[in-house]
Order: C-alpha cells, then structure tokens, then sequence
DNA sequence: GTACATTTGTGCGTATGTATG
DNA sequence: TCATACATACGCACAAATGTA
C-alpha cells in the first residue's frame, strides 16, 4: 500500500489510516517503535512535516507516543485499575489540559474522568482506568 | 499580557494558555469566534504555523473548534443529558475513531464513554453527556 | 449565479534546539 | 564525543471552504 498524493484525501490522513491498520493488524505492537519520521519519509515519499502531521494526529487519538530522541512507540497494553464509584456521583469525560496531564502522568490523546461525588470532584487518567458501578 | 521567545515555554503554549485564560475569563464566550490566524500571529509577533499549533492544542482539549473558510470557535455552553447507568455497569473513556467521530456527530477533540452493561456495549459523547450513578 | 476577499487546510522547505543512546 | 531522532519556529505557496457584495 502506497500513498496517493492526487487524491482527495490528505496524504498526511492516508499515512495516519496506514499506521493505524498496521498497528490494529498486530504488524506494529504494544510499546513497538515505529520507523523514524524521516524514514518514513523515504518510505512513503513524503516531506517530514507530511509525516510528523500524521503522527500528531495518531498521538491525539491516544494510538501512539513519541519521546524526544528515541521514537514513536505503540501504546497500549497496560492494565486498567478498577474505581468504584458510589450512588449519587456525576461523571463526566473531557481532555486534560497540559497542567492536568502533567499532575496525572498521562501522554497526549488521553482523556480524564470527571467524577462528581456530592461537590467533591476527582481526576482520574481515562487510560488505566475504569469506572464499576455498584 | 505577551509572548516571551526567549522562555522556556514554547510560544505556541504561552498563546494557547493565554487564550485559555481570555476563554475562561468571559473574554470570548460560548459559539463566539476567535481572531484569525493570520491576525492572532500579527498582534502576538508570532508564525502563523505557531499560531496554528497552539490552536491545535485549544482544539487536542476540546474548547475550541475550527471551521474551515470561517473560523475558530468557543466550543461549550452546551446541555448536557443525563444518562443514569445501573449497578454493575463497567465504564471506560477513549478517544473515538473516525468513523465514531461521524456516527456521533462530534467534533474532533471530544473523547466518548464506553459502557458496557453485562457484555452490551454502548457509546457516548463525552461533550453532551454526563452518567448519573444511581 | 458570479466574483471576490477572507480564513482555514495542506504540503513543503529551512534552521535550530533538546533528548536519547 | 558523536550520530540519531524528535520539538520548536519560522517561511512560502497553493487548495478548499466560507461569507459577502
């Protein structure tokens, strides 16, 4: 699979759908590093900001995240803790801002939990988290 | 209230939690849109690319909108329906796919709640929901 | 309906800084 | 020390969508 620069659709989008599949297929797993992003410039003929707009969008969806000097990795993986939450409480889901993201320890493309428990609320990272009722 | 180059802070998220701060103080309200681009880059002596970028970061969090040909948005002031999830009911938050996106007509930025009632899977917008544990 | 200006979107280039290994 | 890789920041050009005259 190739891109396609003429078509209607952003080559940038057409790479982003192509990670994507490779990573949903297995062919790319959990804390995998993808290719560097001026090889996949080579790969796919493509300008390193071409290529760097389609990681960004992987990363706002949570898919994948970069460090500094080393790679783009696959997320994923981890195991999600279990919090109760009582009768009475309000939920709600939202992105973090940066400052939340940083007091949480959660990468880009993560969304928090909101959770309203009679006035008092609490944060909690959307990614390592899930919500029982009872 | 300026952008500092020479800070440790990236311009573009000194202009991002700059116009956060106008958003939260009243300064642009709900469905009311932000200056241009092109202006915002003239009155803060910055790129229109790092304009761009810190827009990008006000939309990653789900307070703006763009609309292409137009402009940038407030997003917010939207009711949000109740939805009471019952005893037993296992809730997860995520960023949506693409073909989410559309299913819900939501904008990109907003995350989804995932409830799963006894093995039934249902989806909903983050932005116009909240759960009421009861 | 048409033409035009405005605004955002896409795509590329360059240069420099910072982090990793 | 050095090469590699991602981050920031600027620039330019053109396409596509919008709004208005």
């Amino acid at each position: 699979m190739t891109i396609d620069p003429t078509s209607y659709e952003p080559v940038y989008r057409q790479l982003a759908r192509l990670l994507k599949e490779r990573i949903d297929a297995g062919e790319y797993g959990p804390g995998e590093r993808l290719p560097s992003e001026g090889r996949l410039a080579q790969m796919y003929g493509l300008g390193r900001n071409s290529v760097r707009d389609a990681l960004k969008e992987l990363k706002s969806q949570g898919i994948i995240r970069t460090v500094t000097g080393s790679g783009s990795y696959v997320r994923g993986g981890q195991e999600a803790t279990m919090v109760e939450v009582t009768r009475g409480a309000v939920i709600a889901t939202r992105m973090p801002t940066e400052e939340e993201r940083r007091a949480l320890g959660i990468d880009s493309g993560v969304p928090v939990f909101v959770v309203d428990r009679g006035g008092k609320l609490e944060l909690l990272p959307g990614d390592t988290t899930k919500l029982s009722v009872g």
